[in-house]
DNA sequence: TCTATGTATGTAATATCATAACATGTCAAG
DNA sequence: CTTGACATGTTATGATATTACATACATAGA
């Protein structure tokens, strides 16, 4: 298990983003599928920060850019990420946020700062154990979670 | 801990009805606030069933019954009773259930069926503290957390 | 190379979910 | 019986998401 690169901490950004788009691009390869200008661009979009886009806005982006502008030019490129593992979509803010370990079979939670709104992903393989557990119990068969948590980042901490 | 009463579970319904009505009255009036006509109706509508309504579902059945047909009177009776405790929105059908264990100060996570749509509240309050520990890592404060698993109910996974 | 097929994109229209702003009504403390 | 706080009603609008259909593009097979 690396390190988490959480988004609160400082790090080499570009860096991160060049990882993550080299992934991308060989995990949809090898899947079959194919990476378009649109979703591409989508994508590099949701990675120049640790935060998550609304549909709406990364259509705005994608409109200035000569791609359509119509909503479900948006929809289907961020549904086509998150089908992908590339993506995902916070529930709580009906927004999407790039994945920042694509292929690594991973469960994620995410930590959302409510005043700077940032988005980290954390590692949440325990919490996912203790869900599953609790779900079997009760004869419940889980086939996708949802673990987020609104709160206090720790820069947005300090100033308070 | 009480055995689960979980919603899939055959159980004395009026039972869990009234039970969680007196609750709420009791816990209403004991914070100082006021369980009026509309509020006091919502409630009864959302324990119905163990499934979640949406705001304009709870809305129509409002409406039929001679209260305001604007969605504003659905959103506030039922943010009343989520800020009381007494209901929980359900991030990922954008609906709303009532609280089978009003006043207990529990950690809930939901457990949805994707067939029948029933919602189930079980218990998280282990994976909660996984999820605080990864959060405190981070240096992340919790404020609130969504804990939500869509899946196969052991009824609906019965008839496949 | 041509063409058939599946997949991707563009666009219009509309459905669904949610809130702001303001007017009116109700209740209980002074 | 008035005042102030809270609750409700209503209008209007904003924000999020999908359906349906038309067009374009890529690629495998004839």
């Amino acid at each position: 298990m690396p390190e988490p690169d959480l988004a609160f901490a400082s790090h080499d950004h570009a860096h991160c983003t060049q990882g993550a788009l080299a992934r991308a691009e060989a995990m949809t390869t090898a899947a079959g599928a194919r990476m378009t200008p649109v979703r591409r661009r989508v994508l590099e979009i949701l990675l120049e920060e640790h935060k998550a886009l609304g549909a709406y806005d990364v259509l705005a982006r994608l409109a200035t850019e000569g791609f359509g502008n119509q909503p479900p030019v948006a929809y289907r490129a961020l549904e086509f990420l998150v089908d992908q593992g590339l993506a995902h979509r916070i529930q709580r803010l009906n927004a999407f946020t790039a994945c920042v370990h694509p292929g690594e079979d991973h469960a994620p939670a995410f930590l959302i700062c409510r005043v700077c709104h940032m988005v980290a992903e954390a590692e949440a393989t325990a919490a996912r154990q203790s869900l599953d557990a609790e779900a079997a119990h009760a004869g419940f068969q889980i086939e996708r979670s949802t673990i987020e948590a609104l709160g206090l980042c720790p820069n947005c901490r300090g100033q308070a």
